[in-house]
DNA sequence: CGTACTTTTGAATCGCATCAAATCTGGTGG
DNA sequence: CCACCAGATTTGATGCGATTCAAAAGTACG
């Protein structure tokens, strides 16, 4: 069923013109729901309202490696203009998406010229969202991708989690008992206090 | 001096319309040349046509990470729409570069649609490749990453080399050290060989 | 020829992965 | 409500691989 505007989140109504938000398909996607596979072909975009959506790949050694983690916004927006997906989109814990026809999606870009802009600027902020992702993969301690992520990602060192430290970790690229003990430690020197659902930077410089 | 078209690259006259291509200026950098500093309002759009240019941030530590390395393709594509560089910009080896104006590139994006679709087809291949890179960097041995650099980057697993082994450390996220060490495991190994200013994986599985 | 940089090897140390196991948690069905 | 189960969390012990520091040899360039 088409999803009425008005309940679509601002910065999709900001972002797309009417004709395209008028074939929004609010969609709810169960934890460990496949919002898509490698290897098709993509027919909608998706878009993350509320929830944890991951976009992975399976190694050589059948290790998942998530590529992009999303709680909102869209989710393999890359494969706009590709004949087929790259990687698994799957959904962490129940979450609430909206997906819209690739066809007129493309369709919009080439008849509307702002539109194309915003949709630029979009993945202008995701280049740079990307490039920050492997600046924090480039730091050797797990300490250091924590506070990185935290004051990157958090709001003033503030980060709330929607699906436990172990999903954390393997956005960090490092092993679940590591950032645990990285957690408490921090906690104990006093870096770091951990509310019921957030990790939060104390100012200590 | 404007550069003539026939002079530019095929994919930048693929790229760009023609009322772009006229204003590209061709600029040669010297080692170590800053084509922009963090910080400042984007003026130029910079290509890379030959060489080897680096986007890098300095962390708090003032350990240098490099955030992309280009040696063919634009650089720093994402200050499109920024009101500044989020990083510094320089070229690693003597490179030709190609500048044109933001100001125009940002015209021609919103009254150009078809334009604006090859651009956003760009940004697209961008994000794909940062996402590879991601996965290599969580990748946690040394040889992992770097075989993953090769499979990836590389054509039929051979990868040129235009500045040394160290940048490709860089870029793999370890140290020199450890990268030389990997480099001649695996020659020792017959993984790999190692012809002038080359890498190449052999064929065995 | 000297300078700066890359490449190379060595040795010591550190942090994390890994394996193991115990505890805690939320959710399920009896 | 309680027993039970799957998954998350937590702590411990061990070993590996990379970092780091150090130093020497090779190389390009003015």
């Amino acid at each position: 069923m088409p999803a009425t505007p008005h309940h679509l989140p601002v910065e999709l109504q900001r972002l797309l013109p009417a004709e395209l938000l008028s074939v929004c398909e609010a969609q709810h996607q169960g934890r460990g729901a496949r919002l898509f596979v490698a290897g098709r072909q993509p027919e909608y975009m998706y878009y993350v309202i509320q929830g944890e959506v991951v976009l992975e790949r399976t190694g050589r050694q059948g290790e998942t490696v998530i590529l992009q983690r999303t709680r909102q916004g869209f989710i393999g927006e890359a494969s706009l203009q590709s004949e087929r997906y790259h990687c698994d989109a799957s959904a962490l814990v129940p979450s609430d998406t909206v997906r819209l026809p690739v066809r007129q999606l493309r369709a919009a870009i080439e008849s509307d010229p702002l539109f194309a802009s915003r949709w630029i600027g979009m993945l202008n902020r995701e280049v740079r969202r990307l490039r920050l992702q492997c600046e924090r993969l480039s730091l050797h301690r797990v300490q250091d991708r924590l506070v990185h992520l935290l004051e990157t990602e958090g709001r003033e060192g503030r980060l709330t989690l929607d699906a436990g430290l172990k999903s954390i970790a393997a956005e960090l690229g490092v092993s679940h008992e590591a950032l645990y003990r990285c957690v408490a430690g921090m906690e104990k020197q006093g870096l770091l206090r951990r509310d019921a659902g957030s990790l939060c930077l104390t100012d200590r410089r």
